[in-house]
DNA sequence: TGAAATGTTGGGGCG
DNA sequence: ACGCCCCAACATTTC
């Protein structure tokens, strides 16, 4: 006899360990891991969509060594959830949740649609450490500020990881599109090529960066980690984007490396907590990932124009600030950015420079391979100053005494600005090779003699329009 | 998860 | 011994 398989959607979890909705479905029998190519995925960022093609031919393999064939469609996500059921005789689809605003909406109409038609369909938290509804101040309310979010969750049991269930796999899979044929950012171009050179894909390799921090640098993360020169963190973030590692695993074992003495581990832990306040704002506040979560800040006159000169100048490490453009390099090279020099490029554009943090949001949403909604809109809102718990206008970064404070000797700056030394690092050159041939940019051009805002005039600018804005 | 300007203090050089 | 100045070091205020 033949049972009906069981749908477990993929969306942004891509691992088999501590996984919720998989755990579900596999209890039901046959499962049918299915991903769907949907303007989700095809509306992501160039560098993020090559991130999840790379990850998801990671993904298929792992489904593959355990006897399993992952499904991979494009289209509307319902119709082709309803195409499979059609195809299989599937009576039951288990995901688990994502929170942002245009994801909630999606799910809740696909939950809807197919109870209606019969089909089972159920949620799981397999994302987040904390529902963010299950979060509430002595009010009653959401918090707004990180410190009394992080008290309230700090003591809190979670759930520890699930093992992995014993997977039985659909006897004739439904055909899809093969992992190996997927070709999600032909945008990217050279990029691509640099980037792989500096991405470690998938769930074993989280497993191992993971492993590598907590027994190395998890103990010195809170005096280190922002030090633009030194390798500190624990590079998590790109896997916990895509789900190639679970936050609750991160939780356990973060808290017991601070039992067994490493200082520095509940710092980590307290960081993978941001991530978790960021998704608790969208999901009260979701308008933080397009408006001024402030709205008083409507009116302060940021520029808008995402392709003015000296934007371009930003987003080309062209800016003559040697921070910033080391920066905005290691982001288009490596597709992410040390902690620090994301709040000094993003204080350096909304303030120095006067332009809206959506330029900024959205170049980051193009270029970063850790690239969360949540995260995102957090940080832009904070640096600018229009979000909640956010720095105070007042508060500008000066790159020049950041860069003497947090990379002494210069070694961050050289190691993505090949202008500045001679012969120039790979790292630095592996720019022009990544660089957009349209952008016209080589090595031996030299860097620009000025900063195309001067720090101390951009300053006194800034504060002058915020002091107008107060008036 | 600032920076810069301004204010305060205290030690040392010196008349 | 004393007042005065200088200035670093630190603290406070302002943006």
């Amino acid at each position: 006899m033949t049972t009906a398989p069981t749908i477990y959607w993929i969306r942004r979890d891509f691992r088999l360990e501590d996984n919720p909705a998989l755990v579900a479905a596999a209890a039901e029998g046959a499962v049918l891991p299915v991903v769907i190519l949907d303007a989700a995925v095809t509306g992501m960022g160039a560098a993020p969509r090559w991130r999840y093609e790379e990850g998801l031919k990671v993904l298929a393999q792992s489904y593959r060594a355990h006897g399993v064939d992952l499904v991979i469609r494009a289209g509307d996500a319902l119709e082709v959830l309803r195409a499979l059921v059609a195809e299989t005789g599937a009576r039951s689809v288990h995901w688990n949740r994502l929170y942002d605003p245009k994801a909630r909406a999606r799910d809740a109409a696909i939950k809807t649609a197919l109870r209606d038609q019969g089909i089972a369909a159920q949620s799981h938290n397999g994302h987040l450490l904390f529902e963010p509804w299950e979060v509430e101040t002595g009010q009653g309310g959401f918090y707004r500020v990180y410190t009394p979010y992080w008290r309230a969750v700090m003591g809190r049991d979670v759930a520890r990881p699930l093992p992995l269930p014993p997977l039985r796999a659909v006897s004739t899979p439904p055909k899809g599109i093969s992992a190996a044929a997927l070709n999600l950012a032909p945008d990217l171009r050279h990029g691509a090529r640099v980037l792989s050179r500096y991405t470690k894909v998938g769930a074993a390799a989280a497993q191992a960066k993971l492993h590598d921090f907590l027994a190395h640098k998890a103990g010195d993360y809170k005096d280190k980690r922002d030090f633009l020169d030194l390798d500190a963190c624990s590079n998590l973030s790109e896997h916990l984007s895509l789900g190639e590692i679970s936050p609750r695993q991160i939780w356990a074992m973060g808290w017991e490396a601070h039992r067994q003495g490493a200082a520095g581990a509940e710092h980590f832990v307290k960081e993978l907590v941001w991530r978790e306040f960021a998704y608790h704002l969208l999901y009260h506040t979701p308008h933080i990932a397009t408006e001024n979560w402030r709205p008083e800040w409507d009116s302060f006159p940021w520029a808008t124009d995402p392709d003015a000169p000296q934007v371009r100048a930003w987003k080309q490490g062209r800016t003559g600030v040697e921070v910033i453009d080391a920066a905005m390099r290691e982001l288009y090279v490596t597709g992410r950015m040390h902690n620090r020099a994301r709040m000094l490029v993003g204080s350096y554009l909304t303030k120095h420079m006067l332009c809206h943090w959506k330029i900024g949001l959205d170049w980051f949403a193009d270029c970063l391979i850790d690239w969360d909604p949540a995260a995102n809109a957090m940080g832009w809102q904070w640096v600018a100053g229009s979000g909640p718990d956010a720095a105070p206008y007042f508060r500008v970064f000066n790159p020049e005494t950041q860069g003497e404070k947090f990379d002494q000797h210069g070694r961050y700056r050289r190691k993505w600005v090949a202008e500045l030394s001679r012969p120039a690092p790979q790292t630095a050159l592996d720019f022009f090779e990544a660089a957009p041939r349209t952008w016209g940019l080589r090595p031996d051009m030299g860097y620009p003699n000025r900063p195309i805002v001067d720090l101390a005039e951009g300053r006194a600018r800034a504060l002058a329009a915020y002091g107008e804005r107060n008036s």
